[in-house]
DNA sequence: ATGGCAAATATGATTTGA
């Protein structure tokens, strides 16, 4: 059975970060990369530039914001964009079907502050996931949701839980909606296996935050349960967030035995 | 208690992110 690593990763502008993926791919086994926070419309998508590695390539955008992308070494089929049962001018999801697994890349909203309306559209906006997840996995065994949750699942996901508790990222009803997830049969391919203390995929510019390792974990790579059994690792590639004017987020990287 | 960094838009200061 083929090695298959699908991967996530919050570029935060792709047209800065361009030569970062484009060298992440070509020195990676990564079969399918999905990017969030393109921040461009599709008019100026480098589509080319990732046809000219022998990539292929699905994005739905806009101008300044959101945007994701999908990039694999196979063909995509299927291409979805949006949220077909929520009206959005936000451009947050993508999905195709490669190599018979369904891949959902969402760039979940961000919420801001509990009391603010950026939470009410977050928490809507993860109703209208959930209700989509739950018809696509009426019709995809081996489906995987990759992306950017922004929401850190369980205390030991953040860096000083204690002062987050009830922040956004991190409040009960964040919390309560990704275990909605699990509980369609998802699973965190992350804590499938042995991890180091402190995981994060996220770390403020600010005060040094990845020097000291004040971090978030919530990029994650969520699977059905099919591909759970096929898993044989999870790990977060933190040698990106090294790189000379890197993203604040760090790419995430499951392998599955397909 | 506040802002601190980075990117986009715009070309100075504001908005957003998490």
């Amino acid at each position: 059975m083929p090695a298959f690593t699908i991967a996530t990763w919050n570029v935060n502008s792709l047209k800065v970060r361009l030569p970062q993926v484009l060298d992440y791919m070509a020195k990676n086994t990564v079969d399918v990369l999905c990017l969030q926070e393109t921040k461009m419309t599709d008019e100026v998508f480098p589509e080319q530039a990732f046809i000219d590695a022998g990539l292929h390539v699905s994005f739905t955008g806009q101008k300044t914001y959101n945007g994701v992308a999908i990039i694999s070494k196979l063909p995509q089929h299927d291409i979805q964009r949006n949220l077909p049962n929520f009206e959005d001018p936000q451009q947050r999801l993508i999905t195709a079907t490669i190599s018979g697994v369904r891949i959902i890349c969402a760039y979940i909203v961000n919420g801001q502050a509990l009391e603010s309306e950026k939470f009410i559209y977050k928490m809507n906006w993860l109703a209208a996931l959930q209700n989509y997840l739950s018809d696509e996995l009426k019709n995809h065994e081996k489906l995987a949701l990759l992306g950017d949750f922004n929401i850190a699942p369980e205390d030991r996901d953040v860096h000083n839980p204690e002062k987050w508790e009830g922040c956004n990222l991190v409040s009960p009803a964040e919390r309560a909606a990704f275990n909605d997830m699990i509980a369609l049969g998802l699973v965190d391919s992350f804590r499938l296996f042995e991890q180091p203390e402190k995981s994060f995929s996220w770390w403020d510019y600010r005060q040094m935050g990845f020097r000291r390792n004040a971090g978030l974990r919530i990029d994650h790579i969520l699977l059905t349960e099919t591909l759970a059994k096929k898993c044989t690792a999870c790990v977060i590639d933190k040698e990106p967030r090294r790189h000379e004017q890197p993203s604040d987020h760090t790419p995430v990287l499951t392998t599955i035995d397909i």
